[in-house]
DNA sequence: CGCGAGCTTGACGTTGTTCAACTAGAGTGG
DNA sequence: CCACTCTAGTTGAACAACGTCAAGCTCGCG
Protein backbone atom coordinates (compact mmCIF):
# COMPACT_ATOMS: atom_id res chain seq x y z
CA UNK A 1 0.00 0.00 0.00
CA UNK A 2 2.51 2.37 -0.79
CA UNK A 3 2.21 5.69 -2.76
CA UNK A 4 4.11 5.12 -6.49
CA UNK A 5 4.55 7.05 -9.47
CA UNK A 6 3.67 5.95 -13.17
CA UNK A 7 3.31 8.53 -15.93
CA UNK A 8 -0.42 8.76 -17.28
CA UNK A 9 0.54 9.84 -20.28
CA UNK A 10 2.52 6.23 -20.87
CA UNK A 11 -0.55 4.16 -19.04
CA UNK A 12 -2.44 1.89 -21.63
CA UNK A 13 -5.20 1.43 -19.43
CA UNK A 14 -6.92 5.13 -19.66
CA UNK A 15 -10.12 4.77 -20.31
CA UNK A 16 -13.28 6.53 -22.43
CA UNK A 17 -13.06 10.36 -20.65
CA UNK A 18 -9.32 10.25 -20.43
CA UNK A 19 -9.37 9.78 -24.26
CA UNK A 20 -10.59 13.19 -24.87
CA UNK A 21 -7.60 15.36 -22.93
CA UNK A 22 -4.84 16.36 -24.79
CA UNK A 23 -0.78 15.95 -23.23
CA UNK A 24 -1.02 18.99 -21.43
CA UNK A 25 -4.16 17.77 -19.97
CA UNK A 26 -3.03 14.12 -18.99
CA UNK A 27 0.10 15.73 -17.43
CA UNK A 28 -2.15 17.64 -15.28
CA UNK A 29 -3.79 14.50 -13.98
CA UNK A 30 -0.20 13.08 -13.63
CA UNK A 31 0.92 15.70 -11.45
CA UNK A 32 -1.89 15.41 -9.43
CA UNK A 33 -2.02 11.70 -8.80
CA UNK A 34 -1.05 9.20 -6.42
CA UNK A 35 -1.08 5.44 -7.31
CA UNK A 36 -1.35 3.20 -4.74
CA UNK A 37 -1.71 -0.42 -4.33
CA UNK A 38 -4.49 -2.43 -2.09
CA UNK A 39 -4.53 -5.80 -0.31
CA UNK A 40 -8.09 -7.43 -0.20
CA UNK A 41 -10.60 -6.06 2.20
CA UNK A 42 -8.35 -2.75 2.27
CA UNK A 43 -10.76 0.41 2.95
CA UNK A 44 -9.82 2.91 0.14
CA UNK A 45 -12.32 5.78 1.19
CA UNK A 46 -14.29 5.98 4.17
CA UNK A 47 -17.81 6.89 4.66
CA UNK A 48 -17.27 10.36 6.60
CA UNK A 49 -14.35 11.65 5.48
CA UNK A 50 -13.40 14.52 3.22
CA UNK A 51 -13.60 13.93 -0.18
CA UNK A 52 -10.64 15.23 -1.74
CA UNK A 53 -9.97 12.52 -4.73
CA UNK A 54 -11.39 10.54 -7.57
CA UNK A 55 -10.10 7.43 -7.33
CA UNK A 56 -9.44 5.47 -11.05
CA UNK A 57 -9.51 1.80 -10.36
CA UNK A 58 -6.17 0.81 -12.33
CA UNK A 59 -6.29 -2.96 -11.49
CA UNK A 60 -8.14 -5.55 -9.37
CA UNK A 61 -11.79 -4.65 -7.61
CA UNK A 62 -13.25 -2.74 -5.66
CA UNK A 63 -16.89 -2.18 -3.98
CA UNK A 64 -18.36 0.90 -2.85
CA UNK A 65 -20.58 0.70 -0.09
CA UNK A 66 -23.19 3.23 2.42
CA UNK A 67 -22.53 1.62 6.09
CA UNK A 68 -25.40 1.97 7.90
CA UNK A 69 -25.86 0.00 11.12
CA UNK A 70 -22.75 -1.74 12.74
CA UNK A 71 -22.40 -5.27 11.32
CA UNK A 72 -24.89 -4.35 7.89
CA UNK A 73 -24.29 -2.08 5.03
CA UNK A 74 -25.64 -1.68 1.53
CA UNK A 75 -22.69 -2.50 -1.20
CA UNK A 76 -23.94 0.07 -3.83
CA UNK A 77 -21.76 -1.41 -6.70
CA UNK A 78 -18.97 -3.57 -7.86
CA UNK A 79 -16.09 -1.72 -9.33
CA UNK A 80 -13.63 -3.16 -11.88
CA UNK A 81 -10.28 -1.92 -13.23
CA UNK A 82 -11.01 0.64 -15.88
CA UNK A 83 -13.49 3.22 -13.93
CA UNK A 84 -13.75 6.14 -11.92
CA UNK A 85 -14.96 5.93 -8.28
CA UNK A 86 -16.00 9.30 -6.83
CA UNK A 87 -17.45 11.25 -9.62
CA UNK A 88 -20.35 11.38 -8.01
CA UNK A 89 -18.29 13.97 -5.30
CA UNK A 90 -17.88 16.66 -8.19
CA UNK A 91 -18.92 19.97 -7.53
CA UNK A 92 -20.37 18.79 -4.30
CA UNK A 93 -20.39 21.92 -1.45
CA UNK A 94 -21.12 19.74 0.97
CA UNK A 95 -17.71 17.36 0.99
CA UNK A 96 -18.24 14.81 3.43
CA UNK A 97 -18.45 11.19 1.48
CA UNK A 98 -21.62 9.31 1.64
CA UNK A 99 -20.03 5.80 1.45
CA UNK A 100 -17.13 3.90 1.75
CA UNK A 101 -14.71 2.49 -0.67
CA UNK A 102 -13.16 -1.17 -0.24
CA UNK A 103 -10.71 -3.68 -2.49
CA UNK A 104 -11.91 -6.74 -3.40
CA UNK A 105 -9.01 -8.34 -4.25
CA UNK A 106 -5.50 -7.27 -5.06
CA UNK A 107 -6.28 -3.81 -6.34
CA UNK A 108 -4.17 -0.57 -7.87
CA UNK A 109 -6.07 2.57 -7.32
CA UNK A 110 -4.81 6.07 -8.79
CA UNK A 111 -6.14 9.12 -6.57
CA UNK A 112 -6.59 11.66 -8.38
CA UNK A 113 -7.00 15.26 -7.12
CA UNK A 114 -10.77 16.40 -7.20
CA UNK A 115 -9.65 20.00 -8.19
CA UNK A 116 -7.60 18.71 -11.24
CA UNK A 117 -10.67 17.27 -12.28
CA UNK A 118 -12.94 19.84 -12.18
CA UNK A 119 -10.65 22.22 -13.15
CA UNK A 120 -10.28 19.90 -16.50
CA UNK A 121 -14.34 20.09 -16.99
CA UNK A 122 -14.37 23.56 -17.03
CA UNK A 123 -11.60 24.12 -19.81
CA UNK A 124 -12.48 20.90 -21.97
CA UNK A 125 -15.84 20.27 -22.97
CA UNK A 126 -15.32 17.11 -24.44
CA UNK A 127 -13.96 15.37 -20.99
CA UNK A 128 -17.28 17.37 -19.30
CA UNK A 129 -19.30 15.52 -21.87
CA UNK A 130 -17.58 12.14 -20.97
CA UNK A 131 -17.89 12.92 -17.52
CA UNK A 132 -21.57 13.24 -17.91
CA UNK A 133 -22.15 10.23 -20.17
CA UNK A 134 -20.34 8.14 -17.37
CA UNK A 135 -22.24 9.71 -14.43
CA UNK A 136 -25.61 8.92 -16.59
CA UNK A 137 -24.72 5.12 -17.12
CA UNK A 138 -24.39 4.45 -13.64
CA UNK A 139 -27.86 6.99 -13.46
CA UNK A 140 -29.58 4.25 -15.69
CA UNK A 141 -27.86 1.13 -13.91
CA UNK A 142 -29.19 2.32 -10.44
CA UNK A 143 -32.26 2.87 -11.86
CA UNK A 144 -32.92 -0.61 -12.64
CA UNK A 145 -30.78 -1.77 -9.85
CA UNK A 146 -33.46 -0.16 -7.07
CA UNK A 147 -36.50 -2.08 -8.90
CA UNK A 148 -34.69 -5.25 -9.20
CA UNK A 149 -34.15 -4.65 -5.30
CA UNK A 150 -37.61 -3.88 -4.59
CA UNK A 151 -39.58 -5.70 -6.63
CA UNK A 152 -38.14 -8.97 -6.86
CA UNK A 153 -37.80 -11.60 -4.65
CA UNK A 154 -34.86 -13.72 -3.39
CA UNK A 155 -34.48 -15.71 -5.99
CA UNK A 156 -34.53 -12.97 -8.65
CA UNK A 157 -32.27 -10.51 -7.08
CA UNK A 158 -29.61 -13.48 -6.36
CA UNK A 159 -29.78 -14.19 -10.27
CA UNK A 160 -29.20 -10.61 -11.15
CA UNK A 161 -26.50 -10.19 -8.84
CA UNK A 162 -24.78 -13.32 -10.40
CA UNK A 163 -25.48 -11.78 -14.14
CA UNK A 164 -24.25 -8.80 -13.20
CA UNK A 165 -20.68 -9.85 -11.76
CA UNK A 166 -20.81 -12.25 -14.92
CA UNK A 167 -21.66 -9.58 -17.65
CA UNK A 168 -20.58 -6.37 -16.39
CA UNK A 169 -17.65 -7.02 -14.51
CA UNK A 170 -16.10 -9.74 -15.68
CA UNK A 171 -17.78 -10.57 -18.69
CA UNK A 172 -17.53 -14.22 -18.62
CA UNK A 173 -19.49 -17.25 -17.32
CA UNK A 174 -17.10 -18.24 -14.95
CA UNK A 175 -15.42 -16.04 -12.57
CA UNK A 176 -13.47 -15.78 -8.94
CA UNK A 177 -15.63 -14.80 -6.56
CA UNK A 178 -14.65 -11.65 -5.71
CA UNK A 179 -17.89 -11.30 -2.76
CA UNK A 180 -18.06 -13.00 -0.03
CA UNK A 181 -22.02 -14.41 0.78
CA UNK A 182 -21.65 -11.82 3.07
CA UNK A 183 -21.33 -9.80 0.40
CA UNK A 184 -23.78 -10.82 -1.36
CA UNK A 185 -26.04 -10.38 1.43
CA UNK A 186 -25.16 -7.02 1.07
CA UNK A 187 -25.73 -6.80 -2.35
CA UNK A 188 -29.07 -7.84 -2.75
CA UNK A 189 -30.54 -6.74 0.58
CA UNK A 190 -30.85 -10.02 1.63
CA UNK A 191 -29.35 -12.14 5.12
CA UNK A 192 -26.90 -14.48 4.55
CA UNK A 193 -28.56 -17.29 5.61
CA UNK A 194 -30.92 -16.37 2.84
CA UNK A 195 -27.81 -16.27 0.06
CA UNK A 196 -26.62 -19.56 1.00
CA UNK A 197 -30.03 -21.32 0.39
CA UNK A 198 -30.63 -19.50 -2.76
CA UNK A 199 -27.09 -20.86 -4.31
CA UNK A 200 -27.93 -23.89 -2.76
CA UNK A 201 -30.47 -24.21 -4.63
CA UNK A 202 -29.11 -22.85 -7.99
CA UNK A 203 -26.61 -25.56 -7.78
CA UNK A 204 -28.88 -28.21 -6.99
CA UNK A 205 -31.11 -27.15 -10.78
CA UNK A 206 -27.81 -27.04 -12.02
CA UNK A 207 -28.19 -23.37 -12.75
CA UNK A 208 -24.38 -22.81 -11.37
CA UNK A 209 -21.04 -24.49 -10.20
CA UNK A 210 -19.22 -23.01 -6.77
CA UNK A 211 -16.06 -24.55 -5.67
CA UNK A 212 -12.95 -23.24 -4.35
CA UNK A 213 -14.27 -19.78 -4.67
CA UNK A 214 -14.86 -19.63 -8.35
CA UNK A 215 -18.21 -19.11 -9.68
CA UNK A 216 -19.57 -21.05 -13.07
CA UNK A 217 -22.88 -20.10 -14.51
CA UNK A 218 -23.39 -23.17 -16.28
CA UNK A 219 -27.20 -22.53 -17.43
CA UNK A 220 -27.26 -18.82 -18.15
CA UNK A 221 -30.49 -18.62 -19.53
CA UNK A 222 -32.20 -20.34 -16.63
CA UNK A 223 -30.60 -16.98 -14.54
CA UNK A 224 -32.28 -15.08 -16.91
CA UNK A 225 -35.71 -16.80 -16.70
CA UNK A 226 -35.31 -16.63 -12.91
CA UNK A 227 -34.34 -12.91 -12.93
CA UNK A 228 -37.38 -12.75 -15.15
CA UNK A 229 -39.67 -13.88 -13.00
CA UNK A 230 -38.76 -11.85 -10.17
CA UNK B 1 -52.73 20.45 -22.39
CA UNK B 2 -52.28 22.65 -25.19
CA UNK B 3 -48.66 23.85 -26.48
CA UNK B 4 -47.98 27.59 -26.03
CA UNK B 5 -45.02 29.80 -25.33
CA UNK B 6 -43.71 32.26 -22.93
CA UNK B 7 -40.41 34.01 -22.83
CA UNK B 8 -37.74 32.00 -20.91
CA UNK B 9 -35.91 35.22 -20.24
CA UNK B 10 -39.06 36.89 -18.91
CA UNK B 11 -39.61 33.39 -16.49
CA UNK B 12 -39.34 34.33 -12.73
CA UNK B 13 -38.77 30.93 -12.18
CA UNK B 14 -35.48 29.94 -13.91
CA UNK B 15 -33.79 28.15 -11.87
CA UNK B 16 -30.27 27.07 -10.39
CA UNK B 17 -28.56 26.50 -13.85
CA UNK B 18 -30.16 28.40 -15.64
CA UNK B 19 -28.33 31.01 -13.73
CA UNK B 20 -25.34 30.48 -15.85
CA UNK B 21 -26.83 31.42 -19.09
CA UNK B 22 -26.64 34.81 -20.87
CA UNK B 23 -29.54 36.40 -22.35
CA UNK B 24 -28.11 34.73 -26.33
CA UNK B 25 -28.35 31.29 -24.54
CA UNK B 26 -31.38 31.76 -22.75
CA UNK B 27 -33.36 32.70 -26.19
CA UNK B 28 -31.54 29.12 -27.38
CA UNK B 29 -33.89 28.01 -24.99
CA UNK B 30 -36.69 29.66 -25.56
CA UNK B 31 -36.18 28.73 -29.10
CA UNK B 32 -36.74 25.34 -28.58
CA UNK B 33 -38.75 24.22 -26.27
CA UNK B 34 -42.46 24.17 -25.95
CA UNK B 35 -44.38 24.73 -22.74
CA UNK B 36 -47.24 22.12 -21.96
CA UNK B 37 -50.17 22.13 -19.00
CA UNK B 38 -50.99 18.35 -18.07
CA UNK B 39 -53.81 17.49 -15.84
CA UNK B 40 -53.40 15.66 -12.60
CA UNK B 41 -52.68 12.19 -13.99
CA UNK B 42 -51.85 12.66 -17.11
CA UNK B 43 -48.88 10.78 -18.77
CA UNK B 44 -45.80 13.60 -19.73
CA UNK B 45 -43.64 10.81 -20.68
CA UNK B 46 -43.48 7.16 -21.74
CA UNK B 47 -41.08 4.78 -20.31
CA UNK B 48 -39.54 3.42 -23.87
CA UNK B 49 -40.19 5.88 -25.98
CA UNK B 50 -37.36 7.95 -27.51
CA UNK B 51 -36.27 10.36 -25.33
CA UNK B 52 -35.70 13.81 -27.13
CA UNK B 53 -36.34 16.67 -24.84
CA UNK B 54 -35.53 17.55 -21.24
CA UNK B 55 -38.48 18.31 -19.17
CA UNK B 56 -38.77 21.68 -16.47
CA UNK B 57 -41.22 21.77 -14.07
CA UNK B 58 -42.60 24.93 -14.04
CA UNK B 59 -45.43 24.67 -11.78
CA UNK B 60 -47.40 21.15 -9.58
CA UNK B 61 -45.76 18.10 -8.79
CA UNK B 62 -44.63 15.20 -11.12
CA UNK B 63 -43.79 11.24 -10.55
CA UNK B 64 -40.91 9.55 -12.04
CA UNK B 65 -41.73 5.87 -11.95
CA UNK B 66 -40.14 2.64 -13.43
CA UNK B 67 -43.12 0.44 -15.24
CA UNK B 68 -42.18 -3.15 -13.84
CA UNK B 69 -44.92 -5.80 -14.15
CA UNK B 70 -48.64 -4.70 -14.84
CA UNK B 71 -50.26 -3.58 -12.47
CA UNK B 72 -46.53 -2.96 -10.15
CA UNK B 73 -44.20 0.17 -10.75
CA UNK B 74 -41.57 1.54 -8.65
CA UNK B 75 -41.77 5.55 -8.09
CA UNK B 76 -38.20 6.90 -8.43
CA UNK B 77 -38.42 10.52 -7.09
CA UNK B 78 -41.38 13.22 -6.42
CA UNK B 79 -40.69 16.80 -8.63
CA UNK B 80 -41.11 19.92 -7.76
CA UNK B 81 -41.66 22.89 -9.58
CA UNK B 82 -38.02 24.57 -10.47
CA UNK B 83 -36.71 21.22 -11.28
CA UNK B 84 -35.39 19.48 -13.95
CA UNK B 85 -36.61 15.57 -15.27
CA UNK B 86 -34.35 13.97 -17.66
CA UNK B 87 -30.90 15.20 -17.03
CA UNK B 88 -30.02 11.27 -16.96
CA UNK B 89 -30.48 11.04 -20.55
CA UNK B 90 -27.65 13.12 -22.09
CA UNK B 91 -25.12 12.20 -24.33
CA UNK B 92 -26.97 9.11 -24.16
CA UNK B 93 -26.36 6.83 -27.27
CA UNK B 94 -28.88 4.54 -26.62
CA UNK B 95 -32.01 6.88 -26.92
CA UNK B 96 -34.69 4.92 -24.70
CA UNK B 97 -36.16 6.32 -22.16
CA UNK B 98 -35.73 4.27 -18.83
CA UNK B 99 -39.26 5.24 -17.03
CA UNK B 100 -42.43 7.22 -17.70
CA UNK B 101 -43.07 10.63 -15.97
CA UNK B 102 -46.97 11.97 -15.23
CA UNK B 103 -48.29 14.72 -13.64
CA UNK B 104 -49.03 14.48 -9.73
CA UNK B 105 -51.34 17.59 -9.78
CA UNK B 106 -52.60 20.09 -12.68
CA UNK B 107 -48.72 20.82 -13.74
CA UNK B 108 -47.10 23.10 -16.60
CA UNK B 109 -44.25 21.73 -18.64
CA UNK B 110 -41.50 23.52 -20.41
CA UNK B 111 -40.27 20.88 -22.61
CA UNK B 112 -36.79 21.88 -24.00
CA UNK B 113 -35.00 19.92 -26.66
CA UNK B 114 -32.28 17.56 -25.71
CA UNK B 115 -29.86 18.96 -28.18
CA UNK B 116 -30.34 22.47 -27.05
CA UNK B 117 -28.94 21.78 -23.95
CA UNK B 118 -26.25 19.48 -25.33
CA UNK B 119 -24.58 22.38 -27.12
CA UNK B 120 -25.34 25.16 -23.66
CA UNK B 121 -23.07 22.19 -21.63
CA UNK B 122 -20.36 22.64 -24.90
CA UNK B 123 -20.09 26.31 -24.83
CA UNK B 124 -21.04 27.32 -21.59
CA UNK B 125 -18.68 25.44 -19.33
CA UNK B 126 -20.03 27.09 -15.81
CA UNK B 127 -23.58 25.58 -17.11
CA UNK B 128 -22.22 22.24 -17.21
CA UNK B 129 -20.59 22.41 -14.06
CA UNK B 130 -24.07 23.23 -12.87
CA UNK B 131 -25.45 20.79 -14.46
CA UNK B 132 -23.46 17.98 -12.61
CA UNK B 133 -23.90 19.34 -9.71
CA UNK B 134 -27.75 18.60 -10.35
CA UNK B 135 -27.22 15.44 -11.58
CA UNK B 136 -24.92 14.90 -8.16
CA UNK B 137 -26.79 15.81 -6.06
CA UNK B 138 -30.10 13.42 -7.06
CA UNK B 139 -27.18 10.95 -7.33
CA UNK B 140 -26.65 10.85 -3.26
CA UNK B 141 -30.26 11.13 -2.74
CA UNK B 142 -31.14 7.89 -4.57
CA UNK B 143 -28.06 6.46 -2.30
CA UNK B 144 -30.23 7.28 0.76
CA UNK B 145 -33.46 6.35 -0.66
CA UNK B 146 -31.58 2.56 -1.70
CA UNK B 147 -30.35 2.08 1.82
CA UNK B 148 -34.26 3.14 3.54
CA UNK B 149 -35.72 0.59 0.77
CA UNK B 150 -33.52 -2.34 1.47
CA UNK B 151 -32.71 -1.93 5.17
CA UNK B 152 -35.03 -0.10 6.80
CA UNK B 153 -38.76 -1.72 7.51
CA UNK B 154 -42.18 -0.43 6.78
CA UNK B 155 -42.43 1.81 9.47
CA UNK B 156 -38.94 3.47 8.81
CA UNK B 157 -39.59 3.83 4.71
CA UNK B 158 -43.30 5.24 5.57
CA UNK B 159 -41.33 7.79 7.85
CA UNK B 160 -39.12 8.49 5.18
CA UNK B 161 -41.45 8.75 2.34
CA UNK B 162 -43.37 11.48 4.55
CA UNK B 163 -40.34 13.32 5.86
CA UNK B 164 -39.03 13.86 2.22
CA UNK B 165 -42.69 15.07 1.10
CA UNK B 166 -42.03 17.05 3.95
CA UNK B 167 -38.82 18.32 3.29
CA UNK B 168 -37.69 18.32 0.38
CA UNK B 169 -40.79 18.99 -1.78
CA UNK B 170 -43.19 20.95 -0.06
CA UNK B 171 -41.15 22.66 3.18
CA UNK B 172 -43.88 22.15 5.41
CA UNK B 173 -45.56 20.28 7.96
CA UNK B 174 -48.62 20.56 6.11
CA UNK B 175 -49.38 19.48 2.65
CA UNK B 176 -52.02 18.40 -0.01
CA UNK B 177 -51.34 14.23 -0.20
CA UNK B 178 -50.61 14.49 -4.19
CA UNK B 179 -49.87 10.46 -3.77
CA UNK B 180 -52.20 8.26 -3.39
CA UNK B 181 -51.71 5.07 -1.25
CA UNK B 182 -50.89 2.96 -4.11
CA UNK B 183 -48.14 5.69 -5.22
CA UNK B 184 -46.89 5.54 -1.65
CA UNK B 185 -46.93 2.06 -2.00
CA UNK B 186 -44.99 2.27 -5.36
CA UNK B 187 -42.77 5.00 -3.38
CA UNK B 188 -41.42 3.15 -0.14
CA UNK B 189 -41.75 -0.54 -2.15
CA UNK B 190 -44.91 -1.81 -0.20
CA UNK B 191 -48.24 -3.32 -0.48
CA UNK B 192 -50.86 -0.94 -0.67
CA UNK B 193 -52.72 -2.48 2.36
CA UNK B 194 -49.30 -2.35 4.43
CA UNK B 195 -49.34 1.68 3.77
CA UNK B 196 -52.97 1.90 5.09
CA UNK B 197 -52.13 -0.13 8.13
CA UNK B 198 -48.94 1.77 8.50
CA UNK B 199 -50.57 5.05 8.23
CA UNK B 200 -53.27 3.80 10.53
CA UNK B 201 -50.66 3.21 13.32
CA UNK B 202 -49.01 7.04 12.66
CA UNK B 203 -52.57 8.08 13.37
CA UNK B 204 -53.18 6.09 16.35
CA UNK B 205 -49.97 7.44 17.72
CA UNK B 206 -50.41 10.82 17.07
CA UNK B 207 -47.84 11.42 14.90
CA UNK B 208 -49.91 12.57 11.95
CA UNK B 209 -53.14 13.39 11.00
CA UNK B 210 -54.60 12.85 7.46
CA UNK B 211 -57.89 14.26 6.25
CA UNK B 212 -59.24 15.21 3.26
CA UNK B 213 -56.31 14.59 1.31
CA UNK B 214 -54.18 16.60 3.20
CA UNK B 215 -51.53 15.36 5.95
CA UNK B 216 -50.33 17.15 8.82
CA UNK B 217 -47.33 15.98 10.60
CA UNK B 218 -48.12 16.51 13.88
CA UNK B 219 -45.00 15.35 15.71
CA UNK B 220 -41.51 15.51 13.30
CA UNK B 221 -39.27 14.16 16.13
CA UNK B 222 -41.26 11.28 16.72
CA UNK B 223 -41.59 10.76 12.79
CA UNK B 224 -37.83 11.12 12.65
CA UNK B 225 -36.93 8.89 15.66
CA UNK B 226 -39.26 6.08 13.61
CA UNK B 227 -36.86 6.94 10.51
CA UNK B 228 -33.83 6.35 12.48
CA UNK B 229 -35.23 3.06 14.15
CA UNK B 230 -35.55 1.55 10.85
C1' DC C 1 -3.19 -30.71 15.42
C1' DG C 2 -6.02 -27.15 16.94
C1' DC C 3 -7.96 -22.61 16.09
C1' DG C 4 -10.83 -19.30 13.86
C1' DA C 5 -13.24 -17.15 10.06
C1' DG C 6 -16.34 -17.95 6.70
C1' DC C 7 -19.85 -20.92 5.39
C1' DT C 8 -23.90 -24.22 5.86
C1' DT C 9 -28.05 -26.18 7.82
C1' DG C 10 -32.50 -26.76 10.24
C1' DA C 11 -36.09 -25.11 13.35
C1' DC C 12 -38.64 -21.30 14.44
C1' DG C 13 -40.58 -16.54 14.71
C1' DT C 14 -41.53 -12.20 12.53
C1' DT C 15 -42.70 -9.29 8.84
C1' DG C 16 -45.25 -8.19 5.17
C1' DT C 17 -48.28 -9.88 1.23
C1' DT C 18 -52.48 -11.79 -0.62
C1' DC C 19 -57.25 -12.44 -0.83
C1' DA C 20 -61.66 -11.17 -0.15
C1' DA C 21 -65.09 -8.51 1.78
C1' DC C 22 -66.47 -4.11 2.91
C1' DT C 23 -66.86 1.27 3.28
C1' DA C 24 -66.65 6.17 1.96
C1' DG C 25 -66.85 9.62 -1.18
C1' DA C 26 -67.05 11.61 -5.80
C1' DG C 27 -69.19 11.86 -10.07
C1' DT C 28 -73.40 10.58 -13.20
C1' DG C 29 -77.79 10.31 -15.08
C1' DG C 30 -82.70 10.21 -14.22
C1' DC D 1 -82.35 15.56 -5.25
C1' DC D 2 -81.86 10.78 -5.08
C1' DA D 3 -80.40 6.23 -6.25
C1' DC D 4 -76.38 4.21 -8.97
C1' DT D 5 -71.87 3.31 -9.99
C1' DC D 6 -67.07 3.50 -9.70
C1' DT D 7 -62.85 4.16 -7.70
C1' DA D 8 -59.88 4.75 -3.79
C1' DG D 9 -59.31 3.43 0.60
C1' DT D 10 -59.88 0.21 4.72
C1' DT D 11 -60.01 -4.04 7.44
C1' DG D 12 -59.22 -8.86 9.03
C1' DA D 13 -57.69 -13.63 8.42
C1' DA D 14 -54.72 -16.84 6.22
C1' DC D 15 -50.45 -17.51 4.27
C1' DA D 16 -45.81 -17.06 2.23
C1' DA D 17 -41.36 -15.01 2.38
C1' DC D 18 -37.60 -13.96 4.81
C1' DG D 19 -34.73 -13.15 8.96
C1' DT D 20 -32.97 -14.91 13.41
C1' DC D 21 -30.88 -18.14 16.39
C1' DA D 22 -28.06 -21.75 17.40
C1' DA D 23 -25.42 -25.52 16.18
C1' DG D 24 -22.24 -27.69 13.26
C1' DC D 25 -19.10 -27.81 9.35
C1' DT D 26 -14.80 -26.83 6.34
C1' DC D 27 -10.62 -25.26 5.18
C1' DG D 28 -6.58 -22.54 5.49
C1' DC D 29 -3.06 -21.31 8.66
C1' DG D 30 -0.09 -21.19 12.49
Amino acid sequence: MGPRKDECTDCKLKFVCFDSLNTDELALINENKVQIRFKKGEIVSKQGTFVTHVMYIKSGYAKIYKETDIDNSLILDVIPSGRLIGLSSLFNKDNISRFSVAALDETTVCSIERSAIEKLIHQNSLFSENIITLLNKSFLQFFDKMASLTQKQMNGRVADALLYLSEDIFDSNQFKMILSRKDLANFTGMSMMSVVRTLKEFKLAEVIENKNGFMNIKDKAALKEISEKG
